[in-house]
DNA sequence: AGCACGCCGACT
DNA sequence: GTCGGCGTGCTC
């Protein structure tokens, strides 16, 4: 019997779970050589670029056709990478063809060749070192040239130095006074700034990850202005020191200008930055001097998490417990999780950071798996700021505003003082609450240890829904602890607050602080740099919780705390309980004592108690029994299935017939337990019924091993047809 | 996901 | 008599 040909097994970009077996291309052996590598291949009546995974014997006799070619000389996934991303695929339960093509950036996803990864520098000519004299004194291109004269200088460079260089240095170039020179990466860094010395606390961090081999987590739990970033800053120079490569995560908001001049000015080498600003060129660049190892430091938000480090020494995820580590379409990855998943394989230390971790990191280091750090000193003299629970229930709200809170504006304002109104995070579906003696709709079948599971009020109004079982009833006439008539949905209305504060303090400027408005690159800071010190009101949403000192601020309102009591997303009240610390660290860093309002229809919630008592480590410990009784992360473990189809019915369908199929799945093993399909709380998208079914075990093996043996009979479903679904594993948002 | 093939309405 | 609607089927 003759052999079966021996061929390479393909990832490709589509949406079918399984690889693809291609003849090796014109004059190349299919050896396990080649595995890594980008390769071009027919697929269907179109050409696609994949990644070589496997060589070996073809599955299916037929038709077998051949690759086109290998774009690069050497597989661009090797080592710890190629690993990890399959063990991202086997995790999120994706086409592994998808999940490299999500690690790769988008101007590499094809087949085009590898970017050249010079750094790009100015010099100036013989002909502009003799005419730069003739230049209008003090005009940009004269600066620009006295600039050069002192030697060649890195564009990079030129952005924190010089506002409009780049006008400037065409208009030196017409004269032929400068010209643009290609360097490579490595020989283009400033030389290092010795930072402050760091506090003991700071010291004591350095020294643990310094004495570090190996695979370490360490959590770094410390307040804003405690100095975790002198902690990284420390770390890096350490690791670069050992002629290792450091890569460091941070929020979306957190990659500012401000951060990243920090990071050049300290560490003596280039910093490659990789955030939404770059375009795909400016990022395959990134990628490639990485997996070259000539970037010696990456820092970069979420997709970073992807970067070849071939010469790893250090991981830094900085505020760990942000929401935007976790990519909510495509392949569903927590860039949190897959760095440990990295720094585990790599052997290497993940520091994270964070103000307020997360419970899921506090639960690991509390069973010993982290060492978990602190830094409690706050910089200067900035003490934590007082903080006052505004009871508000029957008092009349203008704009979701109490009488007391716009005196006390006024009055900070007349003070010379800065006033910040923060609303809570928009999105929440509208729970019924009683305006008078704040009593909220809870599921008479989903009462749990977690403060029963509140309903929220259904599209039209006159229904409530349970979120986690799908339990209807009757929206109530009246309260049915008080009998007032003042039950009111939660999360409406606040729209009309920059309005009212804006008519009522017309004396003084009312900023609005959104994604909106500050969406350009540096549009917070421009916006702040308006203000100045003087009196205004800002008002704003998440973005204003990090970020600029604003020594003048007195005054910090959170309203909207009641959204976060109430949700049914079982995270709301970590996001809660992070945010309100967040905020109160702004407060907590003025000149003058600051002082935070909380405005609450439950003054007596123990979580808010909790958080004035004890603090951010008090909360947890509650939360974290909490969850433990009602069977929740990180106690549990879920998944989601999610579909939206045209058809009212079809999603649901398809959801019923996919569990049937998990509940057989799961077979004797009762440790998996399906909740739904339920209507997701925004019913409709897009002019789509959406609907999703919830999978929760208590070990994470019995979880993935139903999710294994069902997927294939789910992807098989004929009502799958009708319904666009995806599987979203750990979700943070129920919806 | 693309991109075919494949049968039924309003247009030159 | 054709152009085109999106149902359903396939991609090594």
């Amino acid at each position: 019997m003759p052999a079966a040909p021996v061929c390479l097994q393909v990832a490709l970009p589509v949406p079918l779970p399984r690889l693809f077996d291609y003849l090796p291309p014109e004059g190349l052996e299919a050896t396990s050589a080649l595995v890594g590598h980008r390769v071009r291949v027919p697929f269907g009546n179109r050409e696609l670029a994949g990644v070589v995974l496997g060589a070996g014997p073809a599955e299916t006799g037929t038709g077998l056709r051949q690759a086109i070619d290998l774009p690069d000389p050497e597989p661009l996934f090797t080592g710890e990478l190629l690993d990890s991303l399959r063990w991202l695929a086997r995790y999120s339960h994706a086409p592994a063809g998808e999940v490299f093509a999500t690690a790769l950036p988008a101007a590499l996803r094809g087949a085009d060749p590898l970017p050249d990864t010079h750094a790009w520098a100015w010099v100036l000519t013989e002909a502009g070192a003799t005419g730069r004299e003739g230049l209008r004194r003090n005009s940009r291109p004269q600066r620009l040239a006295a600039l050069l004269a002192e030697g060649p200088c890195l564009e990079d460079r030129l952005d924190s130095t010089l506002e409009g260089w780049r006008e400037a240095a065409r208009a030196l170039a017409r004269r032929g006074y400068a010209e643009r020179v290609a360097v490579p990466a490595h020989a283009t860094a400033p030389a290092p700034q010795p930072g402050p010395t760091p506090n003991d606390e700071q010291q004591a961090a350095i020294d643990v990850l310094r004495a570090a081999e190996g695979f370490t987590p360490v959590v770094l739990e410390g307040v804003t202005g405690s100095g975790k970033t002198e902690v990284y800053l420390h770390a890096i120079a350490d690791c670069l020191a050992r002629g290792r490569q450091a890569l460091v995560l941070v929020p979306e908001i957190g990659l500012t200008p401000q951060t990243l001049a920090r990071f050049r000015a300290r560490l003596g080498v280039p910093v490659h930055a990789l955030h939404s600003g770059l375009n795909d060129n400016e990022r395959a660049r990134v990628w490639v001097a990485a997996w070259r190892g000539e970037a010696r430091v990456i820092v970069g938000t979420r997709s970073a998490v992807f970067t070849p480090l071939p010469e790893a020494g250090l991981i830094v995820v900085d505020e760990e417990h942000d929401g935007s580590y976790k990519q909510q379409d495509g392949i569903r990855y927590h860039a949190r999780d897959f760095a440990l998943v990295r720094g585990k394989a790599l052997g290497v230390p993940v520091l994270l950071g964070s103000a307020t971790p997360s419970l899921e990191t506090l639960h690991n280091a509390r069973a010993g798996r982290y060492a978990h750090l602190r830094l409690r000193q706050r910089a200067g003299d900035a003490r934590p700021p007082a903080v006052r629970i505004l009871d508000v229930r029957k008092r009349p709200l203008q704009a979701g505003l109490a009488p007391e809170v716009l005196d006390m504006i006024g009055a900070a304002l007349r003070d010379g003082g800065q006033v910040l109104v923060f609303k809570n995070r928009r999105g929440y579906a509208p729970v019924l609450l009683c305006h008078d003696c704040g009593w909220s709709a809870h599921c008479p079948r989903c009462s749990s240890a977690l403060q029963g599971t509140p309903m929220t009020v259904h599209a039209g109004g006159g229904r409530l829904v349970c979120h986690h079982c799908g339990h209807r009833q009757a929206r109530p006439p009246a309260c049915p602890d008080c009998a007032s008539l003042a039950l009111q949905p939660q999360g409406i209305g606040t729209e009309r607050l920059e309005e009212l504060l804006a008519e009522r303090f017309a004396d003084w400027p009312v900023l609005r602080i959104d994604r909106g408005t500050t969406a350009r690159r540096d549009g917070l800071q421009k916006l702040l740099a308006e203000l100045g010190e003087r009196p205004g009101i800002l008002v704003g949403t998440q973005i204003l919780a990090k970020g600029h000192d604003l020594p003048n601020l007195t005054r910090v309102v959170v309203v909207g705390v009641d959204e976060g009591l109430f949700s049914s997303d079982f995270r709301a009240g970590e996001k809660l309980a992070q945010l309100l610390i967040q905020v109160a660290g702004r407060a907590g860093r003025a000149r003058r004592p600051g002082e935070v309002w909380w405005q609450t229809h439950h003054p007596e919630h123990p979580l808010l108690h909790g958080l004035i008592r004890g603090g951010y480590d008090s909360f947890a410990d509650e939360e974290l029994a909490l969850r433990e009784a009602a069977g929740f992360p990180p106690f549990a473990h879920l998944a989601l299935l999610r579909a939206e189809a045209q058809q009212a019915d079809a999603a649901g369908a398809f959801l019923l017939a996919a569990k049937s199929l998990l509940r057989n799945a799961s077979g004797a093993d009762a440790t998996l337990e399906l909740h739904g399909p339920i209507t997701a709380p925004m019913a409709r998208r897009a002019g789509l019924y959406r609907m999703q079914l919830l999978l929760s075990a208590s070990a994470r093996r019995a979880l993935h091993a139903s999710l294994d043996a069902a997927l294939p009979a789910i992807h098989a479903l004929p009502e799958a047809r009708r319904t666009r679904w995806s599987l979203d594993i750990d979700p943070v948002d129920l919806y």
